[in-house]
DNA sequence: CTGAAAGCGCTAACAA
DNA sequence: TTGTTAGCGCTTTCAG
């Protein structure tokens, strides 16, 4: 089906491990034979098989990511950030979609692992305890992407600062009452932006409203949460991310209530698209390229450096940063 | 690094062939052994290598799906129908996000190309040359995805009949006079908009503006071609995408113009967020997850009956249908 | 129904 | 510097 390894050996007329040897890049050939090599592979359109070479080098060439939902901006961003720094080291990312599912995010890391050399694992919904039977899955070395766990090399942004962070421009804005809308309880995620928003709430710098949880994704409830929030009598609204913000958004704007005229509305994530929105959503931001990059670049130096016993996996938080844009504004009057 | 086949056989006092035999589905082995051996595998934690696997039967297990940018929802949404079908086929997809570069794109084909059993590509971008030029770059079917090219099997949707249904619906609510900024001018999906709008003009039944093209991302100009709307005296814009249409409403309403009342906009795609806005979008919606299995079965199909010369291939055309929302309204005094 | 042997395409010792 | 040999883990003839 494809040109082999040997015939091109025959065409340059050497042998074959002379054509491995030619196009790998630490090979040592002669400068001669490794141009005839190069021709010869050109000219028949030679293109290695990464099977075979998989087969007995012990890598793959392939990375895997699994991912929530791909629907939500935010992971489809991270998606494009592996992906991008992926390519950049000469690897290959299977993509798995797990739609929210424990299940097929099990089964998905089962089948992946196999044909890849690491993992990266956006995993929001696994517990604690179904992570760590993950080692004994899998040999492959795994890491977490926005979520840190005990025993596992991570990348993740400080959401606690970035919710402290966005209320404190609430504040200063003269906010004193401000609703926070959580997302799914059980979330690593949440539980770190609960943090942020703990935090402030026991400073008493703010009074805070606590409007229960709403899925993340198009249809959780969030019409009743903002029924909610404008019925606490709050000014302004964090959101947990920026899709439930457009949400909100959207449900107020119905309801005649302006934004940010007379509620501002915070959201999470920053991606993409919450620029574009009317008006343009004030937002933790999220580095998501930065972060993609980070747990690519931590898992290839798992791959060159197997883990030591011991030694703890490498945990890096990146920081977050809150974009002022049209969705919040000074209440007047306090 | 595995637990390999000899391992199990051995566990299972059989040879290496028999447990092949065994875990395969049409392997004709006693039921007893085959008893055994699974056992055995289970026991052990056995996972065939697809990588050696592949080497011998041809077939990878791999898909490939090339995206120009997975920061449109539009293109996160096929990358999760794909993905999806793919896997309730026992395939695992590799994505590649070709950042809408052309050269990437052929990168990436030529790259997967080995490591696949086939190729879905979804290439606005490319021109028909490039393309023509594929299977000479490698013999693995392809489907194109959303993109109709004549020697290629391809899914598409009828997005000639998709803007025609969104401008009588304008008409329907009075609207006479109806702007389309249209999409990046060269790419297929443009021209197929296009023609559903130069149809209607050429009809008399609206007064079409035609407001130039923009860049179907977050920063392409639209705020200019809003305002060229907002000069022409339409009543009513139709966006190449949503995205853009976002852009518009966004515009529109920072300059005071509200959306629906002032000035109805559709847009085209429906991706996830549409309805999530404020106002919710009318819009053109495109079968995503339809489309996506449609193309992964026309692939399979690909796969088990290899093309006979002089048959064209397969191009299946999809339905779009408009989704109304609240982003348009009847005209008062037409 | 089962085992032995060959070999997919490639790389990695080891010799030459 | 280069060729020869062996073998990665698996499937698939071919005998038995």
């Amino acid at each position: 089906m494809q040109v082999t390894i040997r015939e091109v050996a025959k065409a340059a007329g050497v042998s074959p491990s002379t054509v491995s040897r030619a196009l790998a890049s630490g090979g040592t050939v002669s400068a001669v034979t490794r141009e005839r090599v190069r021709a010869a592979a050109d000219r028949l359109g030679y293109q290695p098989n990464p099977a075979a070479r998989g087969l007995i080098t012990g890598r793959t060439g392939h990375l895997g990511l699994i991912v929530p939902d791909l629907l939500n901006p935010f992971f489809a961003d991270i998606c494009k950030g592996v992906q991008a720094r992926a390519r950049g080291l000469g690897h290959a990312v299977f993509v798995s979609d797990a739609e929210r599912d424990e299940g097929l995010e099990l089964d998905a890391i089962r089948t992946l692992a196999p044909q890849v050399d690491g993992i990266l694992l956006c995993s929001p919904h696994l517990s604690s305890e179904e992570l760590a039977s993950l080692p004994g899955l899998t040999d492959k070395p795994i890491v977490l992407l926005h979520r840190k766990e005990p025993g596992f090399a991570s990348v993740t942004a400080d959401l606690t600062e970035g919710m402290t962070d966005a209320l404190t421009h609430l504040h200063a804005l003269g906010h004193r009452r401000v609703a926070y809308v959580g997302g799914p309880r059980s979330t690593w995620a949440a539980g770190e932006r609960a943090a942020g928003i703990e935090a402030v709430a026991e400073s008493g710098l703010l009074d805070i409203v606590r409007v229960g949880s709403v899925a993340p994704h198009f249809d959780g409830g969030i019409t009743g949460a903002a029924d909610v929030v404008l019925a606490s009598g709050a000014s302004a609204v964090v959101a947990f991310n920026d899709i439930v913000a457009f949400g909100l958004i959207s449900r107020f704007t119905a309801r005649g209530v302006r934004v940010p005229d007379e509620m501002s509305v915070v959201g999470c994530d920053d991606i993409a698209l919450s620029g574009m929105a009317a008006p343009p959503l004030t937002t933790v931001s999220v580095p998501k390229s930065h972060g993609s990059r980070a747990a690519v670049d931590l898992l290839f130096r798992m791959l060159g450096t197997p883990a030591v016993a011991g030694e703890p996996p490498l945990q890096r938080v990146l920081p977050t940063h809150l974009v002022v844009r049209g969705s919040t504004a000074a209440l007047e009057r306090g």
